[in-house]
DNA sequence: CTGTTAGCGCGTTCAT
DNA sequence: ATGAACGCGCTAACAG
């Protein structure tokens, strides 16, 4: 099979390769009589431009670079959706390099060497191919600055970022602050929180959210209701039977991801603490199980389309030239469900 | 900007651009003299080879275009990962296009009317990009004859599939026949099922499964406890209120996916009926929820990162003119849980 | 055996 | 409307 290129329809139509670029791509006008010759011998003959030679000449491919960390990771494919979202709305296509570091690797971020070889291979390769930009899909929000070089190509990255690059994420401080708000607005005044691992930027951002709370509603700060987790149900439902076992318990709990929050509902369950009559939870991610545990539980969804959309949008206009905001901060946005209600009299 | 090319490298080195070349691809011997020479320059100019070139001349570009009819569907993700591992182990790059089928059409995947150009396009964008074969991804197992012309391109679908090319599906018919299988080796002779729409194709394999089990193993057949749903878990709970209200109810009950046993832990728990010790669940296709519900719920593991690993092995096949089996069903794997056990002797 | 020259792949675009 | 140069790297043919 062949295929066939301009010079076969240039033959076919008796006209030159000229014309029928130009006729392909109306860069000039062309006598309305020979133009429908051509299109229609491309037509009969089912011709197809190469994009490869096009590129050459052109210096564009209209291809971005996709790096994703893993993208069977919770929060990813949403993030590519938005980046798809935009591509199919500007004609561009989308490389997509996958690293597998949840499978490679697991969760042990810290160790940067074992997949600093991977990112420069992502990367090599996909400046070889000529992309326009890169963007950069991580699955844990962390500082990676220092360890992609892109030989001055444009990178943004979301769910993560650098120093020196525009990177997307959302705002786990305001979260926390809301969620913190809507317990209190519920009439809650003694709320655990139960956070992921302090040594991770979200962690630390959304107990600043929690704090921040804390003081401006002037709540009681007991240090007994601040209960450091590791993201996993067991360590939710670990904490939260200490949680209940205390003199005074809280009346709420705040857990960093939904995941937790099923550790929550266990260990409620087994101690016959109803909820959310007696204790009342807010989780964080709106993952999908979210909606089919009982209770169904309150949460934050993530603004995750939005994120991989204007990622695009800023690399876009950073290929462009024009000034992009360094960092964006979308808002997540609380879905209220029955996890939540006001606390019991007592 | 990689504004250097070979010419560049050579200029430098004092050589021609095709002593150049040879150097970089050991295409011909090198005087070791001059090929370190060669390859400093290129270290110290930080030299890519343009592969868009590359690709122009040889041919060849090592891509192939995977077509995703909606990456945030939930077995998209592992496949997906399946093709990447194959992908990294054999340097070929993903050219990924994500139909958003979920998003623009919902599950009305009758209308072929409306996403028919979708396909056409994604399709057409890929061979204009040369890609040396395609992939095709469904979230739903169906039958696509005809609905994509790839003008001759190799391509390979995988969890739906057509008459006339390759596909890989997982066994239906052999899952739902092992998990009966599995529910009376632990005693059950009543054993309801609750299908899918019996308009779906997998919907009958797994009732064909299901049937051939009732006859094998001489279960009495009683149309009472055929129910058919729709996949959501609103109709599993439903029906379930319609089982467990019969004079003689099942003691256990098949869902055909994991969402729909949500409803059926929904309705034994409010009618009082504990699961499993008066009523047994076996769900389909391990969601990862399956794991947070009580109780965690059996269900049936499906090989989604063999799939796209086979998809990609058998395209490259394909590609290599090779004799490949036209269908190919890698097995689902029980995964046990605590939602089945034995019936309670009454 | 090592290195060079020149044409090619396929579409775009300038000068004629 | 056309011929021919061009983009960038590969490679056949040729030279030393």
């Amino acid at each position: 099979m062949s295929r066939i290129g301009i010079k076969d329809i240039a033959a076919k139509a008796n006209v030159s390769t000229a014309t029928v670029s130009y006729v392909l791509n109306g860069t000039r006008n062309v006598k309305q009589n020979t133009k429908e010759r051509v299109l229609r011998v491309i037509e009969e003959m089912n011709y197809k431009p190469n994009d490869i030679a096009k590129s050459l000449k052109s210096q564009r491919t209209n291809t971005i670079g996709v790096i994703a960390e893993d993208v069977t990771v919770f929060n990813v494919p949403e993030i590519i959706d938005g980046i798809n979202d935009f591509a199919d709305r500007h004609d561009l296509h989308i490389l997509l390099t996958n690293l597998r570091l949840d499978k490679r690797i697991g969760r042990k971020f810290d160790q940067v060497d074992s997949y600093r070889k991977y990112m420069a291979n992502a990367v090599s390769d996909l400046l070889g191919k000529q992309v326009e930009g890169i963007i950069y899909v991580g699955v844990h929000p962390r500082d990676l600055t220092g360890l992609v070089d892109t030989s001055g190509k444009p990178i943004v990255y979301t769910y993560c970022y650098t120093q020196q690059d525009i990177s997307i994420q959302y705002d786990d401080e305001q979260a926390a602050f809301e969620a913190m708000s809507y317990l209190i607005s519920k009439g809650h005044r003694r709320i655990a929180i139960i956070s992921g691992m302090m040594d991770s930027v979200p962690s630390r951002m959304r107990f600043n959210g929690f704090y921040k709370a804390v003081t401006q509603f002037e709540l009681p700060f007991d240090p007994q209701l601040i209960k450091m987790g590791d993201w996993e149900a067991k360590s939710g439902y670990e904490l939260t039977k200490e949680l209940l076992a205390l003199p005074e318990p809280p009346t709420a709990v705040l857990a960093m991801n939904d995941v937790m929050a099923v550790g929550v509902l266990r260990a409620a369950s087994e101690a016959g603490v109803p909820i959310p009559q007696r204790l009342s939870v807010i989780g964080f991610d709106n993952r999908e199980f979210s909606d089919y545990l009982t209770p169904r539980i309150t949460t934050f969804d993530l603004p995750l389309h939005e994120m991989g959309y204007r990622a695009m949008d800023s690399l876009m206009r950073s290929i462009r030239g024009e000034e992009v905001e360094q960092k964006q901060s979308p808002a997540c946005r609380l879905v209220e469900r029955d996890s939540v209600a006001p606390p019991q009299q007592s």
